[in-house]
DNA sequence: TCTGGGGTCCTTCAACGT
DNA sequence: TCTGACGTTGAAGGACCC
């Protein structure tokens, strides 16, 4: 435990919704949700104005709409919250060189290597004023939390949320942690949780009187003695500014069950080809294929097969997949697959080259197989942290559905089918930036039925006007998002191109 | 109309080599 | 040569986090 309070945690407060919000003028202090807005979506972020309604993350988004009906649905804009993101990261590093981003939201700083604070009032002024520059960048507010330690940190952040600051004393951390629930502390999750309360421990006091030894008992050692430390109060883990992958991995949830074992043969070699794509835009090579199968009573089982050495050629980690998938019985249905790799090394052309010969002489396959490196690397490659944007498809579109087999996740799929058929509908997302010729920047506030609805607004504008145009107006196109705050000189200059065929569909306000 | 996606870490068990 | 102890590795699953 350190003598001043110098580790800082930022939250940013309801990002997602609160980055929709300052975009879109007409939404803000309404009720907005972003998620999946297929049949099977959840929740990612609800603003406040929504949570009154007991709207929360990770909630399916179908019970969002029964409690919050009114509200706006919007799929999310992960380049967007990138390029914001990287806005309150900037202003971070400004601060110390020991930044560790936790996601795009979320970061921990280590103020004592950036001689940014050596005291508590140095601390708390330090804290204060990166929210000011916070809400002058981003025009979003964030909340603060100072302590001696990352944990007491992360608290005091979630107890300032929201728009608040709260620096935690070194020597009252077991004084305030000692009545709050056990779920406060890091890895007390809905498990441990209950495992906890059946033992007759609900505060972390009980934790800390319980002793290490009956904690080892009860959760097993790294678990037991790690959950001891912190209920104490005691927490050293540094704050650490570059983390290397340890895995990737892709994933998709069907809107409706695959039953066709051709079908999920099919999926399980496109999405090998965008973790390939992932895997190879990351510089990475893994040695562990795994498959994921989420089955129709959601029980999920996985199969992994270790490779001789590292790879990341398309052709090694489709048929490892394959091979796994050819072990497991899909009979009842699929509703999720994945294919992942782990075991990641640094990429390398020997290995490479290697592997994918001695895996091709392995297996004998040859099919007319070449290098098949271009599909993983023109496919989805780079597109990290994209929400099931497809799950919004075929249901709420009601169009451009595979026949035969219902709509799932299109992603490749449907970038490859509009490249080669330029004439196909268009599909629209609620909540997608759009700009016409003569009307200017707007978003999409719903579509179907052939016609699509948008809202004229800018970020610094009043509320403005909704116009409906037919689907396939040719003066509306899909544009980039704008800066939240006017005259942004600092907003990311090379934002990733929109991917204007990602989903479609939906209503804002349905 | 129940329950996403991308990760990390830990535990258990079995196989295998020494 | 056989057997047990032990460490390592791989496979699978579970909990947790954002």
């Amino acid at each position: 435990m350190r003598a001043a309070p110098t580790i800082l945690h930022l939250d940013m407060d309801a990002f997602y919704a609160a980055a929709e919000q300052a975009a879109k003028p007409s939404l803000r202090g309404k009720p907005v949700v972003v998620g999946g807005l297929g049949p099977r979506g959840v929740v990612a972020t609800a603003s406040y104005e929504a949570r009154r309604f007991g709207v929360h993350s990770a909630m399916p988004m179908a019970q969002a709409r029964r409690l919050a009906p009114n509200a706006a649905y919007l799929v999310p804009r992960f380049t967007l919250y990138r390029a914001v993101s990287e806005q309150v990261m900037e202003l971070l590093r400004g601060l110390s060189p020991l930044v560790e981003p936790l996601s795009l939201d979320e970061a921990f700083v280590d103020l004592e290597a950036g001689g940014a604070a050596r005291d508590a009032a140095g601390a708390r002024e330090t804290g204060e004023r990166l929210r000011r520059d916070i809400h002058e960048v981003t025009g979003l507010t964030g909340s603060v939390g100072l302590a001696g330690s990352k944990m007491l940190a992360k608290i005091a952040s979630e107890e300032a949320k929201p728009d608040g600051l709260v620096l935690i004393e070194p020597g009252t951390e077991r004084e305030l942690l000692g009545p709050k629930s056990v779920r406060i502390l890091p890895g007390v999750g809905p498990a441990t949780g209950e495992h906890l309360r059946r033992a007759g421990m609900t505060t972390v006091a009980d934790l800390a009187g319980a002793g290490e030894d009956e904690l080892v008992r009860l959760l097993g050692k790294a678990h037991g003695e790690s959950l001891y430390r912190m209920a104490r109060g005691y927490d050293d883990r540094p704050v650490v500014a570059e983390r290397d992958a340890k895995s990737v991995s892709v994933e998709d949830t069907f809107d409706v069950d695959l039953h066709d074992r051709v079908r999920v043969r099919m999926e399980v070699e496109r999405l090998a080809e965008r973790c390939v794509g992932r895997l190879r835009g990351a510089g990475r090579s893994g040695r562990t294929v795994v498959l994921k199968v989420r089955r129709y009573d959601f029980s999920t089982l996985t199969r992994s097969e270790t490779l001789r050495g590292p790879t990341d050629d398309l052709v090694v980690v489709r048929e490892a997949a394959a091979r796994l998938l050819e072990g497991v019985d899909t009979t009842g249905g699929v509703r999720l697959l994945g294919v992942g790799v782990t075991g990641l090394a640094d990429y390398t052309q020997e290995d490479l080259f290697a592997q994918a010969a001695a895996e091709r002489a392995a297996a004998e396959t040859g099919g007319g197989e070449t290098s098949g490196t271009e599909a993983g690397g023109t496919d989805a490659g780079g597109v990290e942290g994209r929400w099931p944007v497809g799950g919004a498809e075929g249901a709420a579109a009601g169009g451009a559905g595979v026949p035969g087999e219902p709509a799932g996740p299109q992603g490749a799929v449907g970038a490859v089918g509009a490249a080669e058929e330029v004439r196909e509908e268009r599909r629209w997302m609620a909540g997608q930036d759009v700009r016409h010729t003569e009307y200017g920047a707007g978003w999409v506030q719903g579509s179907g039925l052939g016609r699509v609805t948008v809202r004229f607004e800018e970020p610094w504008s009043a509320p403005g006007r909704v116009r409906t145009f037919r689907a396939d107006d040719p003066e509306l196109a899909p544009s980039d998002p704008l800066p939240l705050v006017a005259g942004q000189s600092s907003w990311p200059a090379s934002l990733p191109k929109s991917r204007s065929v990602e989903g479609g569909g939906g209503s804002a306000r349905p």
